[in-house]
DNA sequence: ACTATTGTATTATTTAATTAATACAATAGT
DNA sequence: ACTATTGTATTAATTAAATAATACAATAGT
């Protein structure tokens, strides 16, 4: 994966690791490769790794098992809530984006339209 | 203005002016504060904004008539495409977001509507 | 000519993120 | 019991952003 350098990379890595647990591309209970495992994969430093994931246990998303490593949450709901708070915080982002830049809601809809027409595959 | 923490404050800076300017909240040829005033209203330091206005300077939406100041491009195709540039990359950045999240066009379509019958006021 | 105001440059300090290197703590699994 | 693997903690070094303090350069306007 590569980082925007502008932002702080444990910031990127959570962010990375909810996607991938909201997604479903790791269930609830799976296990997560170690600390270090994950920093090596990821080309961060594992202190960098440590702190997203504590992070991420702050969130409610893993817990840990000593010694056994991190595991994904089984608790639906969580998951859901982050999901929903996610995509809330992009839709929100991208709405103060556009009024900040003069458009109106209606011209968002239209713009996001005609770019999906340009750019999309599967619609 | 207040800052995001987590992004460097020149950009930051250098999106607020962009954004001023493509809104025509300044005008082509209005003449900007001095760096040192600019620095002291938005509460940084003067070299901060000095690197902002380098960075406007660079992508040719002002320029500087020593000593005079600093000034608003006349310019109006480069203004307009910078607006292009911004509106395009807030789509991009969006539509890819929500792709990581998992959804398709027409549900972003769906999503974006729903959001701002919930928040609108302006529709 | 003088001078205030402009942009610009320089050097040092501070702060935060990241990396680096290492050590400790706990226990599952043998 | 041993040991490899896990998370965790600590201390230092590095890097980049931001601030601080100051100086220089140019000229519009008097």
């Amino acid at each position: 994966m590569e980082f925007d350098k502008n932002i702080p990379i444990h910031l990127q890595l959570v962010n990375e690791f909810k996607r991938q647990i909201v997604l479903k591309e790791i269930n609830g209970g799976d296990k997560m490769k170690s600390v270090r495992e994950l920093a090596e994969e990821m080309n961060v430093n594992p202190n960098t790794m440590q702190k997203a994931l504590a992070s991420l246990e702050t969130l409610g998303l893993v817990y840990t098992e000593r010694t056994s490593g991190r595991f994904v949450t089984t608790n639906e709901s969580v998951i859901q809530s982050v999901k929903t708070e996610m995509v809330e915080a992009k839709m929100s982002e991208f709405v103060l984006s556009l009024t900040a830049l003069g458009f109106r809601g209606n011209q968002m809809v239209e713009l996001l339209e005609k770019y999906l027409e340009g750019v999309d595959f599967n619609e």
